[in-house]
Order: structure tokens, then C-alpha cells, then sequence
DNA sequence: GGGATTTAAGGCAGTGAAAG
DNA sequence: CTTTCACTGCCTTAAATCCC
């Protein structure tokens, strides 16, 4: 294995000259700045991580803790690991995703193992298990959504309430005067998820706000489910004429099962979906959409940790206002 | 004097040898 | 057999030194 000291020789320079070049962290000739350089590739040298990390006490990974749990969409998560992990490379760090370990367990021992210097928490509930652990450990940490108590964290989310209600607010804009939320799978609602929570709070809270009829229902995503939900929904409800759904797997099956039921979109029932842009522009008809924001919210995770992992102070809260665009199944 | 470079210490966990 | 202790690994960093 190459170490700093088979560079150093290489290069003629002390090791801790290699050292300086490569963390920048001091003024070094450009002369020999150059040389050093040369001799990392010419060795194809690699910093060794655990030594490093050791010396330095950084490990240059972040955790992000996404347990993987009933009714969560793989696709739009992914979006997020995505995100997070192309932000991080971008500060050179890289990323343990935990997945398996439940609640508090993980996270203290990635923590206190000294695997990563700080933490990036999704799926957050309401009343999370592991907000009180977050506060005391010694490595800091950015949640994406937030609990009911964000005291002393730092949260980044999109203003899922807001969201919610700007559905709606669209909706009656367009004259709608009866609408419905087909909101996620009930498994996360039970669990007091925050965004699933909001959006429905948000949503009903609009409702009523404008003087419009609502109704929300919990659903499964798969076909079947979705077929009953709808049909039922608009059996008990014949007045509602406009759909929230905040429900991204079960999206092509409530488009479908509006078709096989005769119901025209936009015509006949209007459809405003809260999920990723990509995937509303995908379905027929195109979906007039708020936005979840994967890449911005996992980009701006990523900063506030780093911001945090600096020292640097950090809002407690960010929330990033919702964006509704226009498509072909809310046209006037 | 002041920027560039080197020296030396030390971070943590594990290993093997010596001492008990 | 258990305990103690020096030492290794690879790197960063504060302090010391070099040199124009």
C-alpha cells in the first residue's frame, strides 16, 4: 500500500508537507505544491481513511438514517439518497446509509462508534423515538421533516401544511366545490408520520378555510385497494369533483381507475398530486403537481450539516415553500 | 521578518512479549 | 494463566526550524 511517507520520499518533501497539500489547510509553495501532486499520481495514492480519521478525529462520512418501513415509496426515497449522497461527495464526505437497525440503537452506534460525524435523519414521526437521542449525542445531526417538539434540532422540510392546502386552494380557485384527499398508505399515518400529517392537516384546514366539502381517506397503493378506495369514495361523496394525492405508488392506479370508471380528467374530476415533478409529468394527462423537492431538500440537509460540522450556526427550521405547476388534469 | 517546510507528538485499537 | 506495557499502523497538527 502507497502511504503519505512513500509520497513524501517520492516528492522529496517531510510527510507533513504531503499532508498540508493535500487538506490545503496551509500556505504551500506552488512549486512544490506541484510536485507533491505529481507524486500522488504517479504512486496512485490514496489517503488511508482510518488513519486519518483517527488523527483528525473526522471520519468524512455522514449517516443517513432512513429506516426502511411499511408503505414508504422506494423510488421517491431513492430520490433522496440520491440527493444526499451526490451533496456529501460534493463536500468530500461520503455516506453510511442505515437502513436496518431500529430507532435509537442505531443511531448510538454510529455515533458513538465514531463511524460519521454527523447524522441525517428522515421519515420522521411526530412523537420520533429518536429526537431525545439526536439531543444528546455528541455528533451533530439535520433531520428531514420535523417532530412535534424541534427544540434544539435542525430541521429542513418542505412546508408539507402548506402544500396541502395550496391543493386546495387551487381546487376551489377552479370552482370545485367538494374535494378529497387520497392521502398514503394508513400504516403511516398511525405512525404520525410529520409530512403525511401536515398535508392532511393542511389540507382540511384549507377546506374549511374556503367553504369547500373535503373528506381524506388512507390508502393502500396497490390496484385493488385503489379501485375500491375511489369507488367508494365517489359512491359515499358523488359531489366531489377534485382529488389531492398525496400518495406517489398509488398515483397510476387512481388514474387508472378514474378511466375504467368513465370519469374524464380534468373534466369530469380534477387531480393535484403532491410528489416529485418527474413523476407527474410522466402520467396521462400530465398531473398539475406541488413539488416534493428531493434533490433541493436533501442538498439543503447536507448543507446545514456541514454548516453545523463548522460550527457555523444553523436556522432550527427551514421549511421550503411549496410549488404548484400547472398541468393538463386541473386545466379550466 | 515571514513564508515555507520539517519535527515531533499524539490520536485509538489491537498485538505480542514480558512480567506477574 | 492473567495482567501490563511497549509498540505498530497512518495520518494530522502545533510548534520549531529553515532560509531567502
Amino acid at each position: 500500500m502507497v502511504t503519505i511517507a512513500d509520497v513524501a520520499r517520492h516528492a522529496g518533501v517531510a510527510p507533513s508537507t504531503v499532508s498540508y497539500v493535500l487538506t490545503g489547510r496551509r500556505s504551500i509553495s506552488s512549486a512544490t505544491k506541484a510536485r507533491v501532486e505529481a507524486s500522488v499520481r504517479a504512486l496512485g495514492y490514496h489517503p488511508h481513511a482510518g488513519a486519518r480519521s483517527l488523527a483528525s478525529n473526522r471520519a468524512n462520512v455522514l449517516a443517513l438514517v432512513l429506516p426502511v418501513r411499511e408503505g414508504m415509496n422506494m423510488p421517491v426515497l431513492m430520490q433522496f439518497v440520491v440527493a444526499v449522497a451526490n451533496a456529501a461527495r460534493r463536500h468530500e464526505h461520503d455516506v453510511l446509509l442505515v437502513t436496518a437497525d431500529q430507532g435509537a440503537a442505531g443511531l448510538r452506534r454510529v455515533a458513538g462508534s465514531a463511524q460519521v460525524d454527523g447524522l441525517l435523519v428522515m421519515d420522521v414521526e411526530m412523537h420520533d423515538e429518536r429526537v431525545p437521542v439526536l439531543r444528546e449525542l455528541d455528533r451533530p445531526s439535520v433531520l428531514i421533516g420535523f417532530p412535534a417538539d424541534a427544540a434544539g434540532l435542525t430541521c429542513v422540510d418542505l412546508d408539507f401544511a402548506e402544500a396541502g392546502a395550496r391543493c386546495v386552494d387551487h381546487l376551489a380557485d377552479l370552482g370545485h366545490a367538494s374535494v378529497a384527499l387520497v392521502g398514503a398508505p394508513r400504516a403511516v399515518y398511525q405512525r404520525d408520520t410529520g409530512f403525511a400529517h401536515r398535508t392532511m392537516a393542511g389540507f382540511s384546514a384549507a377546506a374549511m378555510r374556503r367553504g369547500v366539502a373535503s373528506t381524506t381517506l388512507p390508502t393502500e397503493p396497490d390496484h385493488e385497494s385503489v379501485r375500491v378506495a375511489i369507488t367508494g369514495l365517489l359512491d359515499r361523496h358523488p359531489a366531489v369533483t377534485g382529488l389531492v394525492v398525496h400518495n406517489e405508488a398509488a398515483l397510476p392506479s387512481v388514474v387508472e381507475v378514474l378511466r375504467t370508471l368513465g370519469r374524464k380528467v380534468p373534466d369530469d374530476v380534477a387531480v393535484v398530486a403532491i410528489c416529485p415533478d418527474d413523476l407527474a409529468e410522466r402520467m396521462t394527462p400530465p398531473l398539475t403537481s406541488v413539488a416534493v423537492p428531493a434533490e433541493q431538500l436533501g442538498h439543503h440537509a447536507v448543507a446545514l450539516l456541514m454548516a453545523k460540522l463548522d460550527r457555523t450556526p444553523t436556522p432550527p427550521l427551514t421549511l421550503l415553500p411549496p410549488r404548484l405547476t400547472e398541468r393538463a388534469s386541473t386545466a379550466r
